[in-house]
DNA sequence: TGCATATATGAACAATAATTCATATATGCA
DNA sequence: TGCATATATGAATTATTGTTCATATATGCA
């Protein structure tokens, strides 16, 4: 336990435990990547999202049945989906008039379950 | 395909495909848990709390020392950390005038670890 | 061609939240 | 007891974001 005083830019603290910090520190993933995945779970991070890719867990559909389900309009959907075809977390196909919105990745159930068992617990 | 009008309190829609939104309402999870899975992951979605939640998958800290590793103030690692312990992400121990935070879920890792390669590919 | 419908989108507004700053609390030690 | 250190926290500020509203685009159909 080296007590040592040693500071950085912006922090107002000295390190305590050195030997745990570097330890740590080699361990952590890149910035970036750290960065992505916050940005990733951001999108997750609203009730109207998780609804939507909740629901297209079980089938695609198309803008106005979303809406219709979510009791939501169709604007608030047009946007989220937005949001979620950026993230790379939907795609889509169009019909004439509709179009049909689905999952794109295979993780997010996986993801979803382990976030649904923590929550019960 | 049955096209039919039926409108909701706020939906500005009409149903297109009624069979499909039925299918997918009765396989919707409670209301309540779809809310509490979208706190649970916008908890996850900040890069400050995801440092923080990946540095403790390494060795319990302090923090003190989680300021220094993230170059941050004490302050603001001290209102993350008492986010995190609101969600059940970390929990504490005291020692002294030291306290020391360390991981409350063997979730995370799995779901992290799921998000990332879902960023990376 | 003209109209109805499905979807997309920009701007504005309201709500939420991350950090900073100042300060309070608590512990160890001289 | 008094001081230094570790942590917590309330208030203020700034930035971000979800929804609404108005409107644009695109397609099908009469």
């Amino acid at each position: 336990m080296v007590e040592q005083k040693q500071d950085n830019d912006r922090c107002d603290c000295s390190v305590i435990h050195e030997d745990v910090v570097n330890r740590v520190k080699a361990k952590m993933p890149q910035e970036e990547n750290l960065y992505d995945l916050a940005e990733l779970f951001k999108v997750f991070g609203d009730s109207t999202r998780i609804k939507i890719l909740w629901a297209l867990f079980e089938a695609e559909m198309c803008v106005c049945d979303i809406a219709f389900l979510l009791n939501m309009t169709q604007s608030a959907i047009s946007h989220q989906l937005r949001v979620l075809k950026q993230a790379r977390l939907v795609r889509n196909r169009k019909a004439g008039k509709v179009v049909f919105y689905s999952l794109d990745d295979e993780h997010v159930k996986q993801i979803f379950d382990q976030g649904m068992i923590h929550i019960k617990e």
